[in-house]
DNA sequence: CGATAAGTTGAACTGGCTCAAGTCATGTGG
DNA sequence: CCACATGACTTGAGCCAGTTCAACTTATCG
């Protein structure tokens, strides 16, 4: 069974400079920039065009845009293709709990699959846009190629150990380690999408921070003011400078890397 | 292509006892009471069959015996048929960590599959069997059956959200809700496996909760002794009984279920 | 039975929280 | 395009839940 030419034919109209920028909606999965991050790894050119078939490219979202709620039905996979998102618990007492930030390249959604349901909700942290990918459709085209099985498998893995080096962080370490760690992890994500690893702009609020990271948003507040203080970054609202990576590592109490 | 009969045989010869008792090592998947639990379900029996062939079957293990190590070659799953495992990670300061607990019925090693590295160590925390299954074999096989592939994404993506609540437990809530929760969450999970919800004995020590909760073992033990002090639970030591489930499910702000 | 690990309880200390009062950024409507 | 409202952020002061350290009791097991 050959797969329609669709995609190709699309992406050979478009101009180079179009094609290569992953902002740009119509970019199908073989010529996604992000590819090497996201699902299509691991996989040849004629499985990446069976892909593209089921992907359904480049929504767009606005800031607080939600991609699923918690407890609505669990449809399909996101792969974040521009802007941020942050996914969050509503507690008993009504407060938010922040599980999760999700950058470009990387899939939000995960935690539908176990029980069908979201167990929590995904927004829009600035504008942004998404490639959907329907579950149902995935699981079936996972059994006919098996690289892409065994490409989901590896992802479901690597959200396993992620969440559980945040149970480990926020469980065992002192506030400043968090709030450390937090940066260095924006800086590895960004230096692997080829962006710089020491100038960001943090997309979540200190509040959100803070709850991410289960401290106030006092506490990241007074951290940043004493890192910056000890010039191992330099901090201007959002916008973040890392000055001095091997003492945040130190900090951050990070030995490998 | 038709599976092997043996494992039938195997099982139409043993006695009933013996074969309904998951404790028992030759017991296969078909037959094994925690099947329920465990990957068979949701596969027909000739599926079973093929699954039961690719399974190393009902390996002991004694307590404090390693089932794999931080930093290891990820090889394979390990499903719990009896005893309790603890899964752990050394930090930094050479302190252990404990992520999660397993009991009979569970899947542990899942934290490998991102990296075909074991992000941390499984022990048993008591006398213990297990069955082993190669993941290579169970990847091949999930191509070949559906269910099968749909099952274990199923049970990742239940792992991920286990994993999510308990990082949302350890940062939004008070060490007496942790402890609460941990002790409401053994219960349900033995109620599960037909056992009492409200008498049961704790695999692991003060010490080890406390790493698991992120609190100190002398917190762990004075919230026992005030809870016991306000009747809601007793505590001989290691042995629980839940005297009122529901000022339990109050202190550990859980509304539903 | 004795050694060693596990658990309890008390007392003092402290990191991060709470509450409060302010400044700064952002964006919306007049 | 400015003014003003609202949300985001900072900083200080006092407080408290949980830690740390210590002394002791109770289990477990070779």
């Amino acid at each position: 069974m050959k797969s329609t030419p669709k995609a190709v034919n699309l992406a050979k109209d478009i101009p180079y400079a179009a094609r290569s920028c992953h902002t740009n909606p119509s970019v199908s999965c073989g010529d996604c920039r992000l590819g090497e991050l996201c699902l299509p790894i691991a996989l040849d050119s004629s499985e990446i065009l069976r892909l593209d078939e089921i992907v359904k490219r480049g929504r767009a979202l606005n800031k607080g845009d939600f991609l699923y709620r918690e407890g609505e039905e669990f449809k399909s996979i996101f792969a974040i293709r521009s802007g941020s998102f942050k996914t969050f618990k509503t507690t008993h007492e009504g407060a938010e709990q922040v599980t999760g930030l999700f950058l470009p390249g990387e899939i939000m959604g995960m935690d539908g699959i176990g029980s069908n349901k979201h167990s929590g909700s995904a927004v829009a942290l600035e504008t942004g846009s998404f490639c959907e990918i329907p579950f149902h459709l995935l699981e079936e085209l996972s059994t006919r190629i098996p690289s892409l099985q065994g490409r989901f498998f590896r992802l479901m893995g690597q959200e396993i150990v992620k969440d559980q080096q945040m149970l480990t962080l926020v469980s065992s370490n002192a506030a400043e380690e968090r709030v450390a760690s937090l940066l260095l992890s924006i800086s590895k994500r960004n230096h692997r999408r080829k962006l710089s690893a020491t100038h960001f702009r943090l997309p979540m609020t200190r509040a959100e921070i803070g709850s991410y990271l289960g401290v106030t948003l006092e506490t990241v507040s007074r951290i940043f003011s004493r890192l910056q203080k000890q010039n191992v970054v330099k901090v201007d609202n959002k916008e973040i400078e890392l000055v001095d990576i091997q003492a945040l590592k130190r900090i951050a109490k990070v030995h490998e890397d």
